[in-house]
DNA sequence: TATGTTAATGAAAAGGTATTCAAAATTATG
DNA sequence: CATAATTTTGAATACCTTTTCATTAACATA
């Protein structure tokens, strides 16, 4: 027996279980006033039909669809969101949100999306690790559609958003580089023009500045290959750094390949490498990278439920908020004495 | 100035052009019958009343959507399945797919999400790495959902779905080890009600059935710490495998780090390791793992295209495919001789 | 039993679009 | 210029719900 599409309607189960339309409908949302008796009627003949309230049909009514967009950008060459995206998109689910995805390049452009986003009626948008102009991201709060980001910001938009603490988890770095011991420390910068970067950099070379410590720099596009091959130019030079802080994990799991397998140094004795974003295979007994960790759950937490927040609450002025991450000491580079592999080091601010 | 919500309707456009709501339908829906002249006036005022169709009312009309559900687990624990989100996604966008996304966990039941998605009007569920029970899946098909599988299939069952060739991957992984003389080689199952690390067992082990030689066994859950604490148990004993064979590669990878880091074994001059995916931390050269990789691409492109081709045509029967993979030489694998890294071997079925 | 309260019900309207059909406007043809 | 053929247009309808409102049924109280 074939049905054709799903065309079973509220009214012909109605007529199977002898009530009103309105009753099924009564049925179905689970707060109407109903008697016992109609609304088992009603369920057993909605079972009997195959029968499922048809959500754009509702949506239309109510002015509600549950769903939310969600963009992100940086998934394939960043464990970190992927991450992030499993999480998000379980806490939307739990909450009862559908999601509609839209997996983007980094450096694309949101406008051709939106649109879509907006036809389909969601009723906030999360972005993650992509960046939203200024004038979108107006554009969507104006039209009653909270935006949230992660990882993200827009100086002086109208918009949520939850950063972890770049600037300072790189300060962070600094301080214990050079408490180490340091001489010649060296920054691998990720993309030029994400925030996430820049703010880590400025962290870092802020406190080598107080003590007059001169960076090298080098800059890679995000990804480990590029991190292996600005490692080699790093490293396979006459004065090469003794420390590399680089922009995320996935470069420092590059420089270490670079450096242990491609010139043979040894890690922490001969450069010490640190990384950003506390990856799985940053545990991994091959890498033991010390790093520093982004508070991800708390992000997921806090963009999802202001989101919701704000979708219940339009007036409601948007959250935003700098999340301290942590220092997690492993093997992978040189530490003051008395710290060592396990440590784990909140950011006091 | 602040909108209240996205109430701005083709009713308003209509008044605004001075035109009549039939014609701001057809100015946007690319086909119908308009003037030049009609068609600019509308899609001024639109612009100007920052107007948007409504998805939701579209498809209650036209009763077509264009958005597909997308079911996948195990994003979080291996890259491969992370890559195929992407790709899917990606895909789906192109073609004008919006996608409805539910990540759920490997051994999940799917019943809960499928209401769901058929109340949002799906028109095709696209699953990958979760299994569908076979009533569930008949259930779709007959209410006109089509469904396509990636990397599962379910016996009998009238669905699309694509696989890569996990027994005959097996086969050759079984034939490779045997051709360099391994004597006593072992696999490592994951989950095992999981067709992949079925498949892939079978064929493994009826090549080795075929030379009589007996191999040993272990299991894990298809991540990293499973792997390398199963690897311990395997190698730390009298009689240890000279060749260990993966379920997959973020497993084979676990059991490296066991052998190297663990054990201080040398890869793969006492032991072999093998997996499967060709998932990128693969090809780091702390890990040069010889493996079998999967037709990610080609898996996604049939699956999506085959998807969508059953939509437009609901008669058509489901097709389903098994595709090669190919074997790829790299370091952790002795070799028999003439064989070395750098090979990809394509399977000849 | 009569009356007042509360709970349950059904009819009808609304939500925003696409589409059908008949009318109108335009263009082509003789 | 008249008529036929064609292209545009607008009014009305349908899509499937939720929700309001008035009505009816059920129940409790006096």
């Amino acid at each position: 027996m074939k049905h054709s599409r799903n065309s079973v309607t509220s009214i012909e189960v109605a007529k199977l279980a002898g009530v009103s339309q309105s009753s099924v409908s009564r049925a179905f949302s689970h707060e109407g006033p109903v008697s016992v008796k109609t609304r088992r009627k009603v369920l057993d003949a909605a079972r009997k039909l195959g029968y499922q309230p048809n959500a754009m049909a509702r949506s239309l009514i109510t002015r509600r669809t549950s769903m939310v967009g969600m963009v992100i950008a940086n998934v394939h060459n960043n464990p970190f969101y992927t991450e992030v995206l499993d999480l998000l998109s379980r806490k939307f689910q739990k909450l009862g949100q559908k999601v509609m995805l839209f997996i983007v390049n980094r450096d694309q452009n949101l406008d051709d999306i939106l649109p879509q986003l907006l036809e389909y009626q969601v009723e906030g948008i999360l972005v993650t690790a992509a960046t939203l102009s200024s004038t979108m991201a107006e554009e969507c709060e104006r039209w009653g559609r909270p935006v949230a980001m992660i990882n993200r910001y827009v100086p002086g938009v109208h918009a949520s958003w939850f950063c972890c603490a770049n600037y300072e988890g790189g300060k962070m770095v600094a301080k214990l580089l050079l408490d180490a011991n340091h001489q010649r420390p060296a920054f691998l910068a990720g993309s030029e023009d994400t925030t996430t970067s820049i703010d880590r950099e400025r962290g870092f070379m802020e406190i080598l500045n107080q003590e007059n410590v001169e960076a090298l720099r080098e800059i890679g596009e995000y990804t480990y290959q590029d991190a292996y091959d600005a490692a080699i130019r790093l490293l396979d030079r006459k004065d090469p750094p003794d420390a590399i802080f680089c922009a995320n994990d996935i470069m420092a799991l590059g420089v270490m390949d670079a450096a242990k397998n491609g010139l043979g140094l040894k890690i922490p004795e001969e450069v010490s490498i640190i990384g950003f974003d506390d990856i799985p295979m940053s545990s991994w007994s091959s890498y033991s990278l010390t790093t520093v960790r982004q508070p991800i759950q708390r992000m997921v937490d806090a963009s999802v439920e202001e989101l919701l927040n704000r979708i219940e609450n339009p007036e409601r002025e948007p959250l935003q908020e700098v999340i301290p991450g942590e220092l997690v000491i492993r093997g992978s580079a040189r530490m003051p004495g008395g710290l060592s592999s396990g440590w784990v080091i909140s950011q006091d601010r």
